[in-house]
Order: structure tokens, then sequence, then C-alpha cells
RNA sequence: GGUCGCGUAGCUCAGCUGGAUAGAGCAUCUGCCUUCUAAGCAGACGGUCACAGGUUCGAAUCCUGUCGCGAUCACCA
């Protein structure tokens, strides 16, 4: 289907006829836009093959290539490249076909495939959900999207770590400082209340540290010591024992826990369609480890802990379970991995959203399901990332250098408002209408900065820079659909035929070779996990339109056959934006 | 110390499996709103692609080493 494709066997069977040789393959690239031509193939790597000057070589290629393919017209020969300028022809009926598809650049699951499970966001719920969250649930969601366009099934899900000692100790400061507090008495989010807790615990902790300190007791005593976390350890024995005050409680917190959550995902635009709970799966893999015993995967130690060596991977050994029985967190991903595997049979690969400090972990993780024999273990991916730096360095929950997702959320949508404000352009809109605008565009910003950037590298954010709205950025791109928008509403005639006869302004054609790469960069981004390329398509696409916007009239066209095609052009470069965005979760707006 | 990742313009980032004179945005400066949304467009300024070797017709890209930053190397999760 593409021009390339029919090029590359043109390219070889040319080669063959002219000197004799076998091309095993072909290289392509775009032509420099300093030349005179579209698509330009390399010369130079033929040389291996004949000998002789590559300029001769080229010249006679591209000869070869305009009297026998039919959408060559011309073509030009610099050094060892060969410039080979498309007919229009061609052009217009690649956008033709496009024009036509509904649902360009999306490929759709085949039933009976295999599905992939992505994994993302996986929080604690002794507090509330900050920055490097935000990273973390865009760039799952989107990616979990994204594989779904480029044509599989996928379920997302979201592991949350509700049971431990971090629990306890919000439970505990709540026991005693609580007076009764409840997210509907206080006005907080559940989330925030029970943060709220998480903190005071650690401050009255290091209190009674001090205390137990200044009464004789070295700092390594006072923090065993401390009354405090003796209460907290006792809190969890009794959770584990199923004490049913305790576990009342922990129900009761953790519930509001997730109701505040549920508020920032939703804010945030995204879902899951299957939770999991650690307090379910703590206990998982205990039995995958015997058996892994059985086949010699592991071994006991005389403590009767068990362990893997994986020192001739590079690797080290690796604790799989405490010498007393219990799981160790590896234990429980691999139990929990295999019972994703049960709960659905028709995942054969799975994507884990989690930080780079975790890579160590994975490579082990994965490493020991494809020792223990299960032939999905090939297909699991870790999408590591990158932290969020401060300025000020690692955000640190307990010392209170955070930013708050949903204050951050927040701050982006009133910086939205004060903009829009200024540029007035929304007079007519109701209140709420601006509201819903402002959240889209504010977010959109938000999403945009953070998912633009390669997932592997770090972010630092400086929370006194605001976040830009001008330039490569989300509100760019969305102001370039609303224009479009616009447009398209003005637009009161037919413009669904198919039309020809003209030729093609060079910016019309620089913009059908761009919308022609959406499904390629789908692929590309569904295989390499990154919704950055998504991105960064999509700002080359906006940033071509606009160019083209600028430089010829639309719907003031003379010509009939010019206006139809323009104002399609500008219909699909729409169509591809909203797409490309809704893959990254970010909305589009109508006007702005 | 071992392992992994990163290092591109003053700042934030692109640069696909090696290809022509390394690209954007922000910031600074110049132009462009009586025509389809100026959150825009056109242009100027700005680079020893961390450094040193190597591989080859050709290296920001691949290999090796050095330096810098980060992560990790727990019977924590």
């Amino acid at each position: 289907m593409s021009i390339q494709k029919s090029l590359e066997t043109a390219v070889k069977n040319g080669m063959k006829s002219l000197f004799d040789v076998e091309i095993p393959s072909v290289e392509f690239q775009e032509t420099r836009k300093e030349f005179e031509g579209d698509i330009t193939v390399v010369v130079f790597p033929f040389l291996r093959y004949v000998k002789g000057n590559p300029f001769a070589i080229a010249i006679k290629l591209g000869e070869y290539l305009k009297e026998n393919i039919e959408e060559i017209s011309n073509f030009n020969v610099v050094k060892g490249f060969l410039n080979l300028i498309i007919s229009d022809v061609y052009y217009l009926n690649s956008f033709s076909e496009i024009n036509q598809n509904v649902d360009f650049g999306i490929t759709n699951a085949k039933p009976g495939d295999k599905a992939v499970m992505v994994e993302y966001s996986s929080p604690n719920t002794n507090k509330p959900l900050h920055l490097g969250h935000i990273r973390n649930n865009l760039l799952g969601y989107a990616v979990a999207e994204i594989i779904a366009a480029s044509g599989k099934k996928v379920y997302k899900t979201q592991i949350i770590n509700d049971r431990g000692i971090h629990i306890c100790k919000s439970m505990l400061a709540w026991e005693r400082y609580g007076k009764g507090d409840t997210p509907e008495s206080t006005g907080l989010k559940g989330d925030k209340l029970v943060g709220d807790y998480y903190v005071k615990f650690d401050q009255e902790y290091k209190k009674e540290i001090e205390k137990l300190v200044s009464e004789g007791a070295t700092e390594e005593e006072a923090k065993k010591n401390a009354p405090a976390l003796l209460e907290a350890q006792d809190m969890l024995r009794k959770w584990e024992r199923g004490d049913e005050k305790v576990v009342a409680l922990w129900k009761k917190m953790n519930q509001w826990v997730y109701d505040g959550f549920e508020e920032s995902y939703k804010e945030l635009g995204v879902n899951f369609d299957i939770n999991y709970y650690e307090s379910n799966t703590y206990l998982l893999g205990k039995d995958v480890v015997a058996d892994g015993l059985e086949k010699g995967v592991f071994y006991k130690k005389e403590d009767g802990s068990v362990w893997i060596d994986l020192t001739d991977e590079g690797l080290d050994e690796k604790i799989v379970l405490r010498a007393d029985g219990t799981a160790v967190y590896m234990t429980q991903d691999i139990g929990t991995a295999i019972q994703r595997i049960k709960d659905y049979p028709d995942i054969n690969s799975m994507v884990y959203t989690v930080g780079n400090e975790q890579d160590y972990h994975f490579k082990v993780l994965f490493l020991i399901l494809k020792k223990l024999g299960y032939e999905w273990a090939q297909n699991l991916y870790h999408l590591s990332y990158g932290m969020v730096d401060l300025p000020s360095g690692k955000m640190k929950s307990r010392e209170g250098t955070v930013v708050d997702a949903d204050d951050l959320m927040m701050e982006m949508t009133n910086t939205a408002r004060e903009i829009s404000r200024e540029l007035g352009k929304l007079e007519d809109y109701s209140e709420g209408e601006k509201e819903e605008l402002y959240k889209i565009i504010g977010l959109g910003a938000l999403k945009y900065y953070i998912l633009k950037v390669d997932p592997k590298k770090r972010i630092l954010f400086d929370p006194k820079e605001s976040i830009d709205f001008n330039g490569n950025t989300g509100p760019f791109i969305q102001y370039t659909y609303a224009r479009i928008q616009s447009i398209l509403r003005k637009a009161d005639f037919d413009y669904s035929e198919k039309v020809s006869g003209f030729s093609l302004h060079e910016k019309e054609k620089e913009l059908i070779k761009i919308i022609e790469n959406f499904p390629e960069i789908i692929r590309n981004a569904a295989e390499n996990l990154s919704p950055a390329l998504v991105a960064n398509y999509t700002y080359d696409l906006v940033k071509m339109y606009n160019s083209f916007y600028q430089s010829v009239p639309i719907l003031n066209c003379e010509n009939r056959e010019e206006r139809i095609i323009r104002v399609q052009l500008s219909k699909q470069v729409g169509e591809v934006i909203k797409t490309a965005f809704r893959l990254l979760g970010i909305d589009v707006p109508e006007r702005m």
C-alpha cells in the first residue's frame, strides 16, 4: 500500500536489470527540503554490490524508475542521493483513501487475538497522589490506549498497596488524634485526610525518638522502640490475624482513600478495567516457590529461606521466600503475574508502568518467570520512566516537599482561565461551558508537558515556572484543532467529493506526507511504549498545518477543487489531532 | 566498588533501525491582524551533539574507555 514498499521492489528490480545484482534492502529517507524531491534513495550502500560512481549509478536508476514507475514524475541526483519526485496524482489518491477511512490510524483488535495487560498507577493508600503519580498514570494510560490503537486488546489495571505498616501508621494516628474526623466532617478529600494522619504519625514518632534519646537511648534504639512504631507494628499483627476492630478501621480508612483517588483519576481522565489489591495478593506466589524448588529453579538455604541464583545472568542471588516462610515483594509479584494470567487467559503480555528505580527488580522478576517456564514471560515489559524531580531535589511526602496532584491540576485550570479571559474570545459561552474548557486546556497543557518527554528521561519540574501555553504545548495543538473546527463550521458547501486536475501546493503535499505517517507512528509508539512519539508527531503535524493555514486561503480560495481539497485536508488534520490526543488522554476543544 | 540509564543551543526538548549544511519551543530581537481564531505565522540570533579513541564511503546515532548526573545492588514495599 505504501509507496515506499512498491518503490523498494522497483529499486531492487532496477538494480537487477541494470547491473545484474541483488540488493537485499533499500534505504529511503525523506528528501531534505533544500533539495527538490519527495523521497530519496540512498545509493551509497549499493556500492558494496556494484563497482562504480554513485552519481552515475543514481542517474541510471533514476531513469529506470521514471520509466517504469507511474508515480515517479521526475528525479535528480545529488552526490549519492537519488531524489525522486512523486506525482500529485499519487498524493491525491493516497489522501482520498485516508479521507474515506473513518478510523484512520486505528487498527482494531481481531477477535481471538491475545491481549495485553497494562499496569499503572499502583498507589499506596496512606497518602494522596502527587506529580510522580501523574507521570505514571499519564504514561500508563497513554501506552494502554496506544497499544489498543495498534490492534491489540488491552486490559488496564492497577495494584493497590492497601496493606502494610504504612497504612497502620495512618490508622494509629487517626485513632490517637482523629477525634472521629471523617471526610464529611472535615470537608477534606479522603486521601488527603488519611495522608494528613500519616504525616501526623511521623511527627509524633520523631518527637518520641527525641524524648528517648534525651533519656539516654541511642538513636538506633529509639527508632526501634518508640511507642508509636511498636503500636503500629502491633496493629499490623492484629490486622494479619483478622482482628475485627482493626480490620473495620482499615476498611473504613481505605475506602476514604479510594473515594479520594477516584476523584483524582476522574479529573485526570484515567481509568482501570480491573483493580488488584495487595491484601488479596500478598500471600500469592508461595506455592509457585514450592513448584520452583521442585524444578530446581530455586534452592533452599540452611535457614530455610529460598533463593534463586542469577549470577550466570550477571545478576545476584535473590531471595524469594523468607526463612519463616513469609513472602517478600518478589514472591508476591511472581504470584500476582501468574494470577493475572489465570484470571484473564486471553492475555499473553504485560506492561508494568513503574519508575526506573525498580529496573533491577523487574529484570529479576521477568527472568524468574522465564526460568519457571511460562511462555508468556517472553512478553513482559517494564515501562520504566525517570523520576519527576523538583529543583529542591526529590519529592518526599513525609517532608512535605511534594507537588500534590489535585493542586497541580487546579493550578493548571486556573492558568488556563486567566489566559482565556485575557484573550476574551468566548463572551457567548456560559460559565459552565467556560469552566469545562479551562479544564480541557489546563489539563491539556499539563499532560502534554509530561508526555512529550521520552519516558526514560527524568523531568525537572519547577513549580515556580508555570507550564507554558505557547509553542510546543498542548494548548498550541488544541488551538489548531479549534481553528480547524471554526473553518469546518463555516464551510457551508459540500466538500465530500474526490477532486483532481490541479497541482498540489507545496504545503498541501507536505501535509499529506505527514498524515500518511500516522499509522506508522502509532505502531512505533506501541512497540517502544513511548507516547512521546505520538506527542511529537502531533506537534510536527500541527506546525505544518499552521504554516499551510497562514500561507494559503482555504474557504476564500478561488478555485473550487482547491477549496475542497483544502477543507478536506483541514478536516483530516483535525481528525488526526483528535485521535492522537485521545491516545494521550487529552481532550480537544471546539473553540478556544 | 559492580550494574543500569541519561548527557544535543542560555533553558526545555526532537533527531526512527548510521546518511546530505544537527532541528523545534522558551528567552532576546525584526516583521505580519479591513480575509478563514495572532494561544498563530515569517525571519534573525544562538551548537567543539560531555570528552577521547575505534568501526566505514559516511557517526549525535554503533563499539570501547574517561568524566559528570541519577538510579540500583535489603529476609522494605
